[in-house]
DNA sequence: CGCTCGCTGATTTTT
DNA sequence: TCAGCGAGCG
């Protein structure tokens, strides 16, 4: 047997080397799930598939990219590049882009985010003068993502009597109006939003069998994480693609499933052995993350659910701590017990590190955050706005979509005043209304303002010139140069930088600091790209990777030793020592929303699940009696989901109890913690938006501080670079040269590093130094 | 057209 | 608590 599976259990072993036909790999949490995928890649790969022929399809860009790492050290840098592996969005996005004609899109469609939605359907709710009390934009957004998550278009929609039928019943008649509407907008503006990346790729299939003919045939085996998670559009995307060679393997948990809200379908992963006869069924029931009191914990509390695959997980660990609830009065002291909980704890050997608080919502960070904050602790908070919609980024961004797809709506909107260019409201509502009525976009009318008979006077007309001639003037540039040029002549010449830098504020400094970091970012993507040896890195090669890159991608430095705070959702496929899972009320978690509905009550408790199964060691469950909501402190009970874990788990803790005498400890502990910590500490606490920068899911590490544009950096003298001489590059590290090809300035070395494997580098660019 | 002030309403989770 | 929106004024 090959070494390397011998590092698997038996059970993981026979899952791996299953590959006659399809299979289903249902995982307990912490068996070892994305080993089992790995492993499998590697076997697959060893086997002689070619790894352009592997279809690895994950949740989260997060995912890929550790799953690519491992990869690659299984195998090398090379290898698991080629592999096709990302989220279903990100992989069918590049699909799209490269069939796009197909489908009547053109192929640097902009990819509208849930916030460019939102905001398309509140002007159209605007445009149809609907009150949107009635037409709630947050509601219209999911009804619309439900359909298209089932495949519903709008034509299908209009013509579904049950759908319409319920809409009327539920008085808002209009929303296949709206639906309509909002779908030739965004084709209109050659947009598509997250739902459309699986709608359409579903039509380009359905209605193009030579194409899909094509990718059946390239993608020789698919594999999907996390299948509990699919929705109906990706489930029919898989098969589609599988239904022929049936070289498929599904891994998931239906334990874990989470994301019913947004359209996944647990049946999928229920149903997976109906859909494809003969599925082998392997099931992963050792935990080897969490001791046995945590596990059972989890076990008992899960049982009370009644649809699921039967399965026993267990732990062959000791026995561990038992899962410790603690009460407080108010979600202040809840804050304060679990920091000073974090304290007391690290005395007993833990880093910060070891320590995560879990929460069902974002909006619970906060207090956490301050008492930690008062306590002198560490904390990173994974959530809340990502880097890319804080609002001067998205501003430049919205430059950049629009030099690249000028029909782009949403982009247009947003910059076509910003800087204030005495165009307002008024002017882009007739511009609005003069597009809608022609049914042409936005830029288009701009271009022919006569042609269109906009209603505007001279002054304004002029205006709209000058900013036609800026963004047209960006757009030919744009031909020749590269993505980073492009944004500094973007901030530069639009005046972005002089309005954002007389702002003296602290808010006005940190804008300039996160537009410096995006400046950055996209130096740094450019220059990855030419290290690979991407000839001119577009504008378009940008936007199509950040447009999907969330904020969940953070910076192993940045990491260093800080407590981890973020949503349950958040923390799924993590795992931690300690986890503190916070705020278990009633309406809380479970959340009001789902408490009538038993089947989201079910899934209320699969999250409560993922959440205690992140610990390794100890699980500390903790509730307040009351809570600050929208302002006001409410009263609140304990959880029904505490009373689901069996009492021989659990350890009610004595040290914070329910009556005063919390309260007093809380006073004079408080009086010992002055309000102000050291400023370093202060700084320390937030995680950088330098971690959020772009271009990291690219590759692995940050550049050091030192900014570089590709010109300046000298090309240091390489000519006695040999074969086994011993580099270092300043984000890789030390390696060893194991081949150099090329001459010139193609002359490309292979270098393998200590900690990132084998990397191909073109000298002309990677700024390496010989060390030996 | 642009800015400020005050009100209101929302809060579940995310690719 | 806070963001986002609308009204009203300069």
């Amino acid at each position: 047997m090959e070494e390397y599976l011998k590092q698997l259990n038996e059970s993981q072993r026979e899952a791996v080397v299953y590959t006659d036909g399809p299979s289903l790999v249902v995982a307990g949490a912490g068996s070892g799930k994305t080993r089992v995928l790995t492993y499998k890649i590697a076997y697959l790969l060893r086997q002689g598939l070619p790894p352009q022929s592997i279809l690895a399809l994950t949740f989260t860009n997060k995912a890929a990219r550790e799953m690519k790492e491992r990869i690659a050290s299984l195998t090398d840098e090379r290898t698991a590049r080629r592999l096709w592996m990302g989220t279903f969005h990100s992989i069918f996005s590049r699909i799209l882009r490269s069939e796009a004609e197909r489908i009547g899109y053109p192929s640097n469609f902009t990819i509208y985010d849930a916030t460019d939605s939102k905001s398309l359907l509140r002007s159209i709710l605007k445009e149809m003068q609907l009150d949107d009390k009635v037409y709630r934009p947050g509601m219209v957004q999911s009804r619309i993502s439900n359909a298209k998550n089932a495949l519903i278009t709008y034509k299908a929609y209009e013509q579904n009597k049950e759908l319409v039928q319920h809409d009327i019943d539920s008085k808002v008649p209009l929303l296949r109006e709206i639906y309509k509407r909002y779908q030739n907008r965004c084709q209109q503006a050659g947009a598509m939003d997250f739902d459309d990346l699986l709608l359409q790729t579903n039509i380009l299939f359905r209605d193009h069998p030579d194409v899909l003919e094509k990718y059946r045939s390239f993608f020789q085996f698919v594999l999907v994480d996390e299948y509990q998670d699919t929705n109906f559009a990706q489930h029919l995307i898989v098969q589609r693609l599988c239904e022929v060679h049936r070289r498929i393997c599904v891994v998931g948990d239906d334990a874990q499933s989470i994301y019913s809200f947004r359209g996944a379908n647990i049946d999928n992963i229920l149903q997976f052995k109906n859909q494809y006869p003969g599925c082998r069924i392997f099931k992963l029931e050792r935990n080897y993350r969490s001791t046995q009191n945590i596990v059972n914990a989890a076990n008992s509390l899960i049982h009370k659910n009644t649809k699921q695959i039967q399965k026993t997980v267990y732990s062959e660990k000791e026995e561990g701590s038992k899962v410790a609830i603690c009460s407080s009065y108010s979600d202040y002291e809840e804050g304060y017990a679990v920091a000073g909980k974090i304290n007391d704890m690290r005395m007993r050997n833990y880093d910060y590190a070891d320590f995560a608080i879990l929460y069902r919502t974002n909006a619970q960070s906060r207090i956490l955050e301050e008492a930690l904050r008062k306590r002198g602790i560490p904390y990173k908070i994974y959530g809340g706005l990502s880097f890319y919609q804080r609002k001067e980024v998205k501003d430049v961004i919205s430059y950049l979509r629009l030099i690249v797809n000028p029909h782009d709506e949403e982009a247009f909107k947003r910059v076509l005043n910003y800087p204030a260019r005495g165009i307002g409201d008024t002017t882009l509502n007739k511009l609005i209304v003069a597009a809608t009525d022609h049914n042409v976009s936005l830029w288009t009318v701009l271009n022919d303002p006569l042609g269109y008979a906009l209603p505007v006077n001279n002054g304004t007309a002029k205006k709209l010139s000058d900013f036609r001639e800026l963004i047209s003037g960006f757009i030919e540039r744009n031909v020749k140069l590269s993505a980073e040029e492009i944004a500094a002549a973007v901030v530069k010449e639009s005046g972005i930088v002089s309005v954002l830098f007389q702002d003296r504020s602290v808010e006005g400094i940190s804008k300039q600091e996160n537009l410096q970091e995006l400046l950055k970012g996209i130096a740094e993507f450019c220059e990855i790209r030419r290290e690979e040896g991407a000839e001119r890195v577009s504008l378009a090669d940008f936007l199509s990777e950040v447009s999907l890159l969330t904020d969940q991608d953070n910076d192993k430095e940045e990491q260093a030793n800080k407590v981890t705070m973020m949503t349950v959702h958040a923390a799924k496929g993590l795992e931690f020592r300690n986890v503190f899972v916070v705020g278990l009320e009633e309406d809380l978690f479970p959340s009001a929303m789902s408490k009538d509905n038993p089947r989201a009550v079910e899934e209320e408790r699969r999250l409560f699940y993922v959440a205690i199964t992140r610990a390794e060691e100890n699980c500390v469950l903790t509730y307040a009696k009351s809570r600050y909501r929208n302002g006001q402190s409410a009263m609140c009970s304990p959880s029904r989901f505490l009373r689901d874990i069996d009492t021989k788990y659990i350890y009610a803790s004595a040290d914070v109890a329910t009556d005063g005498s919390f309260a007093g400890t809380r006073r004079s502990s408080a009086f010992s913690f002055p309000f102000r910590q050291p400023k370093a500490m202060e700084e320390d606490a937030y995680v950088s938006p330098v971690a959020q920068a772009v271009g990291r899911q690219a590759r692995l590490t940050r550049m050091e501080a030192a900014s570089s544009s590709p010109s300046s950096v000298s090309t240091s003298d390489l000519s006695g670079l040999y074969v086994g001489a011993k580099v270092r590059h300043d984000r890789f590290g030390e390696g060893e040269v194991t081949a150099i090809e090329g001459e010139g300035g193609n002359a490309k070395a292979t270098v393998s590093f200590a900690h990132f494997g084998q990397k191909q580098l073109l000298l002309k660019f990677a700024r390496l130094t010989i060390i030996e």
